[in-house]
DNA sequence: GCAAGGTC
């Protein structure tokens, strides 16, 4: 009797034949180069004892779909026809080999055996792979082997308790199938036509407009985050800052005592922060009045800090993006062939704990020879190891990404990968880092303030983890009821900061979070909104952010304004998608009943798309042709930023592993802005509202006084990580690195409040808040373990989200730094760098300082610098015109989309330019791109002849709505109302020619 | 020329 078993992939098959047939079965080539064919025997009692078994494979799914002829060609019909329209399965051209091969195989056997791997998909290309075989064997057998690792035991279980194979899972992913074809294809159609006959801009760039139930969620994140950068208020706060100076001994410093020996101790404001001037004024009063300190509590404790969690793709996509720098799709590219050559597992799986017969100990061993981790390898050989944490993910088909090979003579992207890899896999086989935290707690005048110190005891999976930091901080004696006069007292102003636009890790974060993409094609979504100029990259410093195109951001802001009832730019359609698949899956509704439902939602979208198509129009081409959109938020995150230099991401260096940067996560403060700033109104409003206790109050119970906001309802402090430092926020130090906020909105009556008591002034401490932000980059909340167990009633941090809503996986200790974070103290997680710019800051100075910027210095340099600060570059006019050959300068930035508005001729002094001197053509960014006035936009022109502003006025200038600046444009010299490219902007060729991208 | 999901 033959039994065909077939895998999902070619290395499934190879190594479960080596299972089964115990390395002793002989393979043939099949039809298709890559899916050998591997004979052996196998004792199946249920098939009466041995059986000839041949193994093979396909290579993912076999079959494909599309429209039939009537409907396959873009004008062949009405797109809103493709809800309905017939679709063909078929073969792929890749499959025909495969079904060939399975073909031929099958016609002797008695039964075939489905080895795909264990989830939805696997039960569906198993249903393909039956569908073929049936082809020429009608009464074929079909069972399921059902397995979760390739490990002997469970592999020959699945063998002999074989199972039905899912089809409902199968009929799911068909439900799924025809949706994403029928949606995607609709949608794309009419809005690429409806857009490109209306937009001539998009026409001319032959700009593929497509919509994809994963790409626009995505494109969504990018916009939203876009956004709340754009639209941020800052919301200034005060704190109490008190620092003490001490010798490590305990005692006051004096003038014969080593510097090394004397610290300046920071204690932190048991409220954090206060969002009413105020209350902290009064507040501080108080300390002020009654500056003894009293020592309430010195507590000591053991504190570790986790290994990491065994890797999953999406975990190696973020951290990797994070720690190496590179794109998603390339470490997952990197990845693969890595796998290919047999050095890593499989790399796409979502399981963050290994199988409990794992074989770790081979695996430790064949690294033991490695010249950077041998020696730690040997360590855990050697009785070191401890079994890795486990995650609560588990897909059930592969195991976490490990190495399993030792690999000599990497280079590039797959050295960094595989080494990342390897060591992050050798420490979580490690023991946690432990340490001894001291924190204490001192009273003055009732106000509770806090120090900590930490002292590292055993690093253990840091040293082989060494993208992770985690720091030891010195704290000198302090005893429990002593007292003492503080050095400083004073009153400290911050403020809310800005989110950072997204980065890549962020966003995978965020896909990963909200089920849009799988863990194999995040990676490729994202690539796509790029590829399809929705979405571009920009690099500024070490940091690459993501920013949307004025396309991008028209099309989400003009489905945006349509107002459907679940928005196309969401997650939830998809969310909803997957959980029709699920009732599918557990056969509550059948696959012909989700699809019709389904379609008949998008159907009523489509038609109201369609009815109100002129408002996304509208709002892409008032985005395409702004000449400041896009632009606002890089600029205001470099300002923000200062220097517009690295962000202060950690950096997993190339070489050795060992970046700069304390705090492996991704740099904090990456959104929930908006939250963040209406919560901090909140909690400004309720320290107003009980001002008058806390006068009446001083002195009485803290419970009474007035409350401040609560950390977690803040955004958090500034704080840029950045590689000095310089916690100071002192506008007077000299740290100019960013703008500076007036002394006397910054000190105010603060300074006039502050005390110096005690020997010297000391160092200003950074915030005493707990505001970190979780990994969706909204402020984190405080939750108290329920759960029995020895952490019962323990605080702790996390994702204010609800499960539901799809929290993410950031977790502190609020009584210790244990989890993953810097070795600070818990209620010194971020310390203010600088002061955030004043709330009252209107959303146009930062222009007028980027302009007065800008001048200064081009006046010390006598070179033009453009309104980013950078050095313009001279380009030329090359069209045809007066302007021909006339030489400019103009914004560097090589994305046209983020180019500030700069412009210059070389040959006039000084030339001020059209947007710089109010000089603007006629125009502007919302006038008709037909006739150039106001008022209209050009699809409603009633002067569609007018020529437009190509008739020989410097209105041309914004013919592409200012953003083909003079020069692009030629000028003003006449020419087509759309004559640039719409990806560099440069005129001579079309984006699909673009060969500046 | 459309989608998303497998895999090489």
């Amino acid at each position: 009797m033959k039994i065909l078993c077939v895998a999902e992939k070619p290395s499934i098959a190879k190594s479960i034949t080596s299972i089964l047939s115990s390395n002793s079965s002989t393979n043939r080539p099949g039809r298709d180069k890559y899916c050998r064919n591997y004979d052996f025997q196998y004792r199946l009692p249920d098939f009466g004892g041995t059986v000839d078994m041949t193994m093979t494979s396909v290579r993912g799914h076999l079959t494909e779909i599309d429209f039939g002829e009537d409907h396959r060609k873009w004008y062949s019909c009405d797109p809103a026809t493709l809800f309905d329209a017939p679709i063909e399965t078929r073969v792929s051209k890749d499959g025909a080999a495969i079904g060939l091969n399975l073909r031929t195989e099958a016609r002797g056997a008695a039964a075939v055996m489905i080895w795909t791997d264990c989830d939805r998909e696997g039960e569906h290309i198993g249903a393909e792979i039956v569908a073929e075989c049936r082809r020429v064997n009608r009464n074929i057998r079909v069972l399921r082997a059902r397995f979760s690792a390739i490990i002997a035991n469970q592999i020959h279980r699945a063998a002999q308790n074989t199972v039905e194979l899912d089809w409902l899972s199968a009929d799911a992913v068909e439900a799924r199938i025809h949706l994403d074809l029928r949606i995607g294809a609709a949608f794309t159609r009419m809005q690429t036509m409806s857009l490109r006959s209306r937009v001539p801009e998009l026409d001319a760039a032959k700009q593929l407009v497509s919509y994809g139930p994963c790409q626009f969620p995505t494109l969504g994140f990018v916009v939203d985050r876009y956004e709340k950068v754009i639209n941020f208020v800052p919301e200034p706060f005060w704190h109490i800052a008190v620092t003490k100076q001490r010798t490590l001994a305990g005692a006051d410093p004096t003038p014969d005592d080593d510097p090394a020996d004397i610290k300046v101790v920071s204690f932190l404001w048991d409220r954090g922060h206060v969002f009413d001037r105020t209350t902290a004024e009064i507040l501080l009063e108080g300390c002020i009045e009654e500056p003894l300190a009293t020592v309430r509590k010195v507590n000591s404790k053991q504190t570790k800090k986790w290994k990491p969690y065994p890797l999953t793709t999406v975990e190696l996509q973020k951290s990797g993006s994070r720690l190496l720098r590179l794109a998603p799709k390339k470490i997952l590219d990197a990845a693969e062939s890595l796998y290919q050559k047999g050095f890593l597992s499989y790399p796409r799986t979502e399981t963050d704990q290994y199988d409990k017969d794992f074989d770790f100990q081979t695996l430790i061993a064949k690294q033991t020879n490695d010249t950077q981790w041998g020696a730690i390898a040997q360590r855990l050989v050697d009785g070191e190891f401890e079994r890795p944490r486990n995650g609560k993910k588990n897909d059930k088909a592969h195991p976490p990404i490990h190495p399993t090979a030792h690999a000599n003579g990497l280079n590039g992207d797959e050295k960094r990968v595989y080494d990342y890899v390897t060591r992050r896999f050798l420490g979580s086989c490690w023991k946690d880092a432990l340490g001894r935290q001291t924190t204490v707690e001192i009273d003055i005048a009732q106000e509770i303030f806090r120090a900590s110190g930490l002292i590292v005891q055993q690093r253990n999976f840091l040293e082989v983890c060494t993208y992770e930091r985690w720091e030891g901080t010195i704290l000198p004696e302090f005893f429990e009821g002593e007292q003492f006069l503080p050095t400083s007292c004073e009153l400290k102003e911050g403020a809310t900061s800005r989110p950072k636009l997204l980065t890549e890790a962020d966003l995978v974060n965020l896909m990963d979070k909200n089920g849009i993409g799988t863990d194999a094609t995040i990676a490729e979504h994202i690539a796509k909104v790029i590829d399809r100029n929705y979405v571009m990259k920009v690099q500024e410093g070490r940091s690459t952010y993501l920013v949307p195109s004025t396309l991008g951001i028209g099309l989400v802001e003009g489905y945006n304004r349509i107002n459907f009832e679940k928005s196309l730019s969401k997650p939830l359609l998809r969310r909803e998608t997957e959980y029709r698949m699920s009732l599918i899956c557990a056969g509550q509704r059948t696959k012909q009943e989700t699809i019709n439902e389904s379609i008949e939602e998008y159907r009523a979208v489509y038609a109201m798309a369609k009815r109100d198509f002129n408002t996304i129009v509208e709002a892409v081409t008032r985005y395409l042709r702004d000449p400041n959109a896009g632009q606002e938020a890089m600029a205001a995150q470099l300002l923000d930023d200062g220097d517009g230099g690295d962000d202060g991401d950690d950096d997993f260096n190339d070489e050795d592993f060992r970046g700069p940067d304390p705090d492996p996560r991704p740099a904090p403060g990456r959104g929930g802005a908006r939250r963040g700033a209406s919560t901090a109104t909140r909690g400004a409003a309720r320290g107003s509202s009980t001002r008058g206790t806390a006068t009446r109050g001083r002195g009485k119970a803290a419970a009474r006084r007035p409350r401040a906001a609560p950390a977690s309802s803040a955004t958090r402090a500034r704080d840029d990580d950045d590689d000095d430092d310089d916690d100071d926020d002192d506008p007077s130090d000299g740290d100019n690195d960013a703008p500076m906020v007036p002394a006397v909105r910054r000190r105010g009556a603060g300074a006039a409040l502050s005390s110096n008591v005690g020997r010297g002034t000391g160092a200003p401490s950074g915030l005493a808040s707990s505001d970190q932000p979780c990994d969706c980059g909204l402020p984190s909340v405080e939750r108290t373990v329920v759960k029995e167990g020895p952490n019962t009633g323990r605080k702790f941090r996390s994702c204010p989200k609800r499960m539901d809503e799809g929290r993410c996986d950031f977790f502190e200790w609020s009584d210790g730094p244990s989890s993953g974070r810097n070795g600070e103290g818990p209620s010194r997680v971020t310390p203010a760098k600088r002061a955030q710019p004043a709330s009252e800051e209107t959303s146009t100075s930062w222009i007028s300082r980027m302009h007065a910027r800008t001048e200064s210095r081009a006046r010390e340099s006598g070179a033009p610098r453009c309104e980013c600060d950078l050095e313009a570059k001279l380009q030329t006019v090359n069209k045809d015109g007066p302007n021909k050959g006339r030489k400019f300068y103009s914004c560097t930035k090589e994305a046209v989309r983020l180019r500030c508005r700069f412009f210059e001729w070389v040959d006039e002094e000084s030339g001020p330019t059209a947007a710089r001197s109010g000089g603007a053509p006629a125009g502007g960014a919302g006038s008709c791109f037909q006739c150039g006035k106001e008022g209209h936009w050009a699809s409603d022109c009633p002067n569609p002849n007018s020529g437009n502003r190509s008739s020989g006025s410097s209105g041309r200038g914004r013919g592409r709505g200012g953003k083909s600046r003079g020069g692009r444009s030629g000028g003003g010299g006449g020419g087509s109302r759309s004559g640039e490219c719409f990806k560099c902007g440069q005129a001579g060729h079309w984006s699909s020619d673009c060969p500046n991208q």
